[in-house]
DNA sequence: GTCTATACACCGATAGAC
DNA sequence: GTCTATCGGTGTATAGAC
């Protein structure tokens, strides 16, 4: 009678602890650069000795992995939560789609570089932390479809080309909009080129 | 009448350790990685205890200070060695650059990491070693003139998207070739929107 | 000048006591 | 589950041999 809800609890109680330390984790990541996270540091922040941190996570990569899930899964709720208009063009979704991702990866220098960048030396995801990823991923090829584009190398050259945008940003301009203010035109220059009907509500000036 | 030849023997003594040291660096760097080269390993194959390193670089930065002058220098000297037809119209100057570029990044994962992303915690290049980097962009923008873009925004996204390709090359399919296929896709996708004018040997099919 | 030996502070990780 | 103690490895500072 008492024996399940005790373990719930613990079990509860044991998750509440993955988080803590997965979110001191982001925050001295985003403070020192996530290449120079220690053990140590967010052990101190939690309130625990450094090995201990091996009760909850296998080793730091196991850290990495998890906040690589968090990332990504963060970014599928922000596009599940972008609007998306009715009466939206074929290009007002493709820009929305790519400003969204565009935003979230100049965001964040250290969520970009574990999410998009193999900056971390031999940190690679499980199956599992993977997930959202590839769902993100299937998300934007399902939209992808819907606007008549089917094609992998479309939508490899939109993610290269997106990603590309949002990389030179961090590495070049951190903090500015140089890379930025060319996003809109990239999805224009896309979009011409996979032939979509151009944006009927106000002919281009000139 | 001994003492000026004897300092130039010892100058050029002390350039060519610099230089070997430098070369087993790149070494190390293919074979284990960028970020799994220590100072030791190096040292052993120099034939060196670590700390004796200090007396030809000041760090292990000043180290892959050198590595990444020593990369852009190579990657100027290539760029400079490709032929360029007389009769080639722009497109093809343009997929020319597009390709030497891309296939410079793609063949050496190490070096792609120094020369063009952020993957060393606390290494930033010096003045000195960014200058060959500079000097590749100035002749790439010097060569867009030359095809008459003459804007940032207009070099700025090439750079972007060729340097994105590479890197989803090298990230998701190392060795492979999903995205070196659209290299000259991406290229045309550009040049249509600036307007360049389309080959004229022959008409495109279709 | 060039290299070595030693040492230090820090890291991730493990073992075992409580 | 958390602790202390410790290990092997890292970059690097320094003192001194040659």
């Amino acid at each position: 009678m008492l024996e399940v809800p005790n373990r719930d609890r613990q079990a509860e109680r044991r998750e509440a602890t993955r988080r803590e330390i997965v979110d001191v984790a982001w925050e001295v990541a985003r403070e020192k650069g996530l290449a120079q996270l220690t053990l140590r540091e967010v052990a101190d922040r939690v309130g625990m000795r450094a090995p201990s941190l091996y009760t909850h996570f296998s080793s730091k990569n196991a850290i990495y992995d998890a906040m690589f899930a968090d990332a990504w899964s963060d970014y599928v709720t922000t596009v599940e939560q972008v609007a998306r208009p009715e009466d939206a063009t074929p290009r007002e979704v493709l820009r929305l789609i790519a400003n969204t991702f565009f935003d979230f990866a100049v965001a964040d220098l250290a969520r970009n570089q574990l999410m998009n960048q193999r900056t971390i030396p031999g940190f690679e995801p499980t199956p599992e932390s993977y997930g959202p990823a590839v769902r993100a991923l299937e998300m934007f090829h399902a939209e992808m479809v819907g606007l008549g584009i089917h094609g992998q190398e479309e939508v490899d050259l939109c993610v290269a080309l997106i990603g590309g945008l949002a990389d030179a940003q961090l590495a070049n301009d951190p903090g500015g909009d140089r890379w930025g203010r060319l996003v809109d035109r990239a999805v224009d220059m896309v979009a011409d080129h996979l032939e979509l009907p151009p944006d009927s509500s106000q002919p281009p000036e000139e």
